[in-house]
DNA sequence: TCTACCGTGATTGTTGAACAAAAGAACCGG
DNA sequence: CCGGTTCTTTTGTTCAACAATCACGGTAGA
């Protein structure tokens, strides 16, 4: 799971990514590149070296002559994020082969969200959830697909971070992953997609309704 | 169709871009800094920021402190490519809407992979395969999905590249795509899904056939 | 002769400064 | 109150410099 980090630009990629996700930079917000830079403690070249790289991403957004800025998550965003997800989660599940290694990710992924739930860590049950479904992409062996759906995700965080009320967001789905995970290693692989497909509609509402209430 | 071509780094991304898929430079040729960056009039900064674009885009590789190289397709990324255009393409047709605005952009791949047959030009017969595929994916109407898959299709074109004899490649595709949208907007999706699935798994035999034996 | 070591040259990684062009803000006249 | 003009800030792009790293070739020693 370790990045390389090579690079001084894809570190401090890693670091913005952070700070982006985790809500310490707003959507909407403006990064100037002189200031920016400085807080950094890089230089504004390799900065832009950044913004490249996660306007890439779908986290900011660049306007031209103008700046770049927080990508500010909309609700067609969303529609098209759980699109995806469906689209290749739920296939990848269909078609997994349960001894796979990536099932173990997915149980690590599930132990996660129960120790953070212990702790009412809700943030971290959210990345542990989002490990599962990473983890559910892996069943296809695919590294594109992976890399895409690691982008998608980190855009999906951005949505979440704009919602408040994390344990009604993350909480419900920890134990139905346990139980997809169940049904993936009893060879009922159409019944766990079943169930996956149902979860991400729920989801999707639940994100949407909360967003609605947003304005 | 049209990029933004906003900014300078763009517009010689895509000019590398062709270089790239076009055959001017092979996979494997190692792309100096100062050299390349003299030979397209731009600064080497400004390459460096192309270099980040194409490296993300799977056109380059890039090896820390040694320099970027154009990608080697390989085997194994053949049939991941593959995996992905099934998993994607497939569901696309399957559920698509056959009075879908993509379907006119089906129809015109269709016409224009026609006119380059008459005059031979399987260069763009192959242009013109690829453009039908995307506009599959375009009835999805997902954004991201889209722009995924143009990434995947600028890496095959680079194998394709690779290949000898872009006709066998390329020509017996041109009437099943017309079959495949006749059958679409005649609402037989299902047919024209199943006719697409057999579809990719022969070209990915053709393909890899091709491949094997360059060694 | 072969091999291990070391130095040299070339290339990348990163920085800082510079300047043109564009956008936004402040100002001024009507 | 409004429209136009100047001023200031920020971005877009280039250039020059230097440290770090790698590739190559030569040399010493077995």
């Amino acid at each position: 799971m370790t990045t390389d980090l090579t690079g001084l630009a894809e570190e401090t990629a890693s670091r913005l990514r952070n700070d982006i996700t985790g809500g310490a930079l707003p959507p909407g917000q403006r990064l100037s590149e002189t200031r920016l830079a400085a807080e950094l403690g890089v230089s504004r070249n390799t900065l832009r070296e950044v913004f490249r790289l996660l306007t890439r991403e779908g986290l900011l957004r660049h306007e031209p002559n103008r700046g770049v800025f927080v990508a500010v998550p909309s609700m067609a965003s969303i529609v098209d994020i759980y699109r995806v997800r469906r689209l290749i989660e739920v296939p990848a599940l269909a078609h997994a082969w349960p001894r796979h290694e990536a099932v173990a990710q997915m149980r690590l992924a599930v132990e996660k969200a129960r120790a953070a739930r212990e702790i009412q860590d809700w943030r971290m049950v959210g990345s542990a959830n989002m490990e599962f479904h990473a983890a559910i992409v892996a069943l296809t062996d695919s590294a594109r697909l992976q890399g895409f759906f690691a982008q998608i995700i980190a855009e999906l965080r951005l949505a979440f971070g704009l919602l408040d009320s994390p344990e009604r967001l993350h909480e419900p789905y920890i134990d139905r992953n346990a139980r997809i995970l169940d049904l993936l290693v009893e060879g009922r692989q159409d019944q766990a997609a079943a169930m996956l497909a149902g979860y991400l509609d729920e989801s999707e509402r639940v994100v949407l309704a909360a967003f609605a209430r947003l304005g």
